[in-house]
DNA sequence: TTAGATCGGGG
DNA sequence: GTGTACGATCTAA
């Protein structure tokens, strides 16, 4: 029979000898099941090798001697050139390490560290969660929880997508006193929160009265162990979700059931999670870690710089943690006072982590169908390994070997090797009329589509030697390389993708994807420095900052004949039009563009009557990537400035935006003077309402490893001894108040202060002046010495 | 100043 | 598992 299945987790395992892939997934009407193949066989390659010194290879082992199976004479591509290319069969993935070994000896090994499971997807063409025909038979098997599915013939992927999958999501709490050693082999799992679509529960082994209706009671923590099992049975996961899961929660649980003599057999196949070196794996299940997704991948896009659950469910589902911390919980647990209160902590964990892992889903899923691995995989790779086993994947349909991955001396020889970045034109200071701004569309990945950017088409013998700008080396300009062709392809999907969103209803799914195809294209170039990359290349990685730069100062070189030329960082460049209208900046750019090879493209990003670049502490210098400019429309877009980080007071903030928008709007720095001289007034005559003195600053770090302890370190202190929930990456606000004593013995909890008590001068010196003081420089308009006189004339009044 | 070590997240 | 992190920040020399 016929079925069709949506792959989620690959593994092998030996049968009789033989190894044997199983596939688990969903089928198309919703039912667990794993496919197993036995038609798939280890192999390695060959190069420059000769057949009879291979097929003779035998390899003495204590289980016995381990020899060739076969090998096939293949004609494949390396490094650019054409070579014959030996296909080595093992009988077992893990003979793969040692026949290479022997191999070795007779030519160059190639592809002999790919996984097994991973060789089988690449091979017969098989992306994760997609969708794919079995033809085969089911087969009743007690060694599984799902129906096995004997597979005769299975078909590749098509572009239909799982749907419906089942996430549910855990959380434990220990018996761990709070900043103390975290020791599993002594403290016991007390509660254990499990959270999927509505369903909610929480498993713990002390009583007490409650009307939580998700809190379940057992005997003690074997039961708790136990009952997870039975959970886990019963909801049918799909994905597995934890946060810091790999590290914490399944190690823990892990080392908890050994210790109670109890078995936690919930991969499809009834084994324990396996602990990897730093991934746990289930059988048949997507183990999902949050926190590794976010913090290899998503946490790039993120504002947050610290990615505790509370910081990153702030930022991603604008909800936090409410209620206690975990202070108290140590003592609670040991009285059994309370407990009610952590029970509802513990939901609440695994509820945020069910809704992180909802929510980052698609995004997951889409790199997925572009790497083409499991999503237990993609979700903890890196940029490069992202990039890497796309390659693969790639390489494969292009006959192309793959390079092997540095051994030791290359690798510290790679390091040693720098080499010039962007192109960075620096600002004058200034505020200047009818600013016009420009970008390239993606410069470096189009760049590397444009001029065939690809070691292996890196100095080629068969055509004249273009060489790529100030550099002594070239590119082919006949035939098409593996990663230029690669990344125009990723770049006209993504440009499709983003012509669909204009009219698509559903943004999200689109979005997900053109997002994915982005970070993949994108990180093609850092990947060629990457000192791990099998396609490293310090030869493209150079030539693409060097045609970066080409570009760029030619683009400035042909402003400069008509515009003033403002700024220019990289991709973008901000001109002064001058005399000239907006249509000739339009026509600037369709001139260029006409000049611009394949994808590349100058985009028009916008005009704004006036732009203000201010200078750095060092007289003369404009400061790189902080200006402000100011739309058609009145709306005023800062970059770099204070006004958008965040430990500045309002008051600090809305100063600064004021004097921004005077300065822009009306161009009166005289004006603007006036107005921060008004507002140093009010605030030393406490005018000002106390709400905008408040400074917010995040915690950094836990509490306890401060050694300077700043105002915002020193409220949070005070925060705790209250019973308050301190955690790392709280926002903590203060305010400054009057008096002689350190500034952080002055700093109180904004509800603490009365009256409009704040330190009128500290806000002056430290937040108003400061974030005006670059500003009002443009003008030579020294503020601080400018307002000075007010507060002179005061203290003469004084003591006259 | 540099090289080497530790940490993140979790309780 | 035919394999494994990595980049920032602190500490000691």
């Amino acid at each position: 029979m016929r079925i069709k299945f949506f792959p989620l987790d690959v593994t092998y395992r030996v049968v009789r000898g033989m190894p044997v892939i199983h596939l688990y997934g969903r089928t198309s009407e919703g039912r667990q099941v794993c496919v197993a193949d036995s038609s798939f066989e280890p192999y390695f390659w060959l190069v420059n090798g000769q057949r009879e010194d291979v097929e003779r290879i035998a390899v003495q082992q204590p289980g016995g001697e381990v020899r060739v199976k076969r090998v096939e004479q293949h004609q494949k591509k390396y490094r650019g050139s054409s070579v014959n290319a030996l296909k080595v069969f093992a009988g077992l993935p893990s003979d793969v390490p040692l026949l290479r070994r022997a191999a070795s000896m007779y030519g160059t090994a190639l592809e002999a560290d790919i996984p097994f499971a991973r060789r089988y997807l690449i091979d017969k063409g098989i992306v994760p969660m997609m969708a794919c025909e079995v033809e085969g038979e089911f087969e009743h098997n007690p060694s599984y929880r799902v129906p096995l599915f004997r597979a005769a013939s299975i078909s590749e992927s098509s572009e239909e997508v799982a749907e419906g999958l089942r996430i549910v999501s855990f959380d434990i709490e220990t018996h761990s006193p709070l900043g103390k050693e975290i020791i599993p082999a002594e403290q016991p799992i007390i509660m254990l929160g499990v959270a999927s679509g509505g369903f909610q529960r929480v498993i713990t082994w002390k009583r007490f009265d409650t009307q939580l209706d998700y809190v379940e009671f057992v005997d003690d923590e074997r039961q708790l162990l136990e009952r997870f099992v039975q959970l886990v049975e019963e909801l049918q996961p799909d994905v597995l979700a934890g946060y810091y899961s790999d590290g914490f929660d399944f190690p823990f649980m892990l080392a908890r059931a050994a210790r109670n003599n109890v078995q936690l057999p919930i991969g499809l196949d009834f084994s324990q999670p396996r602990a990897a070196k730093s991934q746990v794996d289930v059988a048949g299940v997507v183990h999902l870690d949050v926190l590794k997704f976010i913090r290899k991948i998503f946490g790039r896009y993120m504002e947050t710089p610290v990615f505790d659950l509370n910081s990153v469910a702030v930022e991603i589902l604008g909800e936090g943690k409410h209620g206690i911390g975990l202070d108290g919980l140590w003592n609670a647990w040991e009285n059994n006072v309370g407990l009610e209160d952590y029970c509802r902590y513990n939901v609440q964990d695994a509820v945020l982590t069910g809704k992180l892992a909802q929510r980052l889903f698609p995004n997951m899923v889409e790199l997925v169908r572009v790497v083409g691995m499991p999503l237990a995989d993609v979700s903890r790779m890196s940029f490069s390994q992202l990039v890497e086993w796309y390659l693969l994947g790639q390489a494969r349909s292009f006959g192309e070997l793959a390079p092997n991955r540095p051994e030791y001396v290359e690798t510290r020889q790679r390091l040693e090797h720098t080499f010039e970045g962007a192109y960075v034109h620096e600002p004058t200071p200034g505020l200047y009329s009818d600013v016009a701004v420009f970008d390239f569309r993606s410069l470096y990945p189009t760049i590397i589509s444009a001029h065939n950017i690809s070691p292996d088409m890196l100095n080629c013998g068969c055509c004249d030697q273009a060489f790529a700008p100030g550099l002594k080396f070239w590119f082919c300009s006949k035939r098409r390389g593996l990663i230029s062709s690669v990344i125009e392809g990723l770049i006209t999907r993504r440009m499709r993708i983003k012509e669909l969103l204009k009219s698509a209803e559903d943004r999200k799914l689109l979005k997900a994807r053109e997002e994915a195809l982005k970070t993949i294209a994108n990180s093609i170039y850092g990947y060629f420095g990457f000192f791990g990359a099998r396609w490293y290349s310090m030869e493209c990685a150079q030539s693409i900052t060097a045609f970066g730069r080409d570009y760029i100062t030619g683009v400035i070189g042909r402003a400069k004949e008509r515009f003033g030329v403002l700024y220019s960082d990289t991709d973008s460049i901000f001109l002064t039009l001058g005399g000239s209208g907006r249509d000739d900046a339009e026509k600037f750019v369709a001139e260029i563009n006409r000049e611009l090879p394949g994808l590349m493209e100058l985009e028009y990003q916008g005009f704004y009557p006036a732009g203000l670049f201010v200078g750095t502490r060092e007289k003369g210098i404009g400061a790189k990537k902080k200006y402000a400019l100011i739309t058609e429309e009145g709306n005023i877009r800062i970059k770099g400035f204070e006004a958008i980080r965040r430990n500045l007071s309002p008051i600090a903030k809305e100063t600064q935006e004021r004097v921004l928008e005077i300065v822009l709007k009306e161009r009166a720095p005289q004006k603007a003077l006036e107005y921060i001289a008004a507002i140093v007034s009010a605030a030393r005559n406490r005018e000002i309402p106390q709400g905008k003195m408040i400074i917010t600053t995040q915690l950094q770090k836990d509490l306890a490893s401060y050694d300077s302890i700043a105002p915002h370190v020193a409220v949070a202190q005070r925060m705790r001894q209250q019973g308050r929930q301190v955690l790392v990456g709280s926002m903590i606000s203060y305010i400054v108040t009057a008096g002689k004593d350190r500034i952080r013995d002055r700093a109180k909890l904004p509800e603490e202060v009365k009256g409009n008590d704040y330190d009128s001068e500290y806000y002056i010196n430290n937040q108003i002046l400061p974030s005006v003081e670059r500003i009002m420089a443009v003008f030579g308009i020294d503020v601080i010495r400018e307002v000075e006189p007010l507060q002179q004339k005061r203290l003469d009044a004084f003591f006259g």
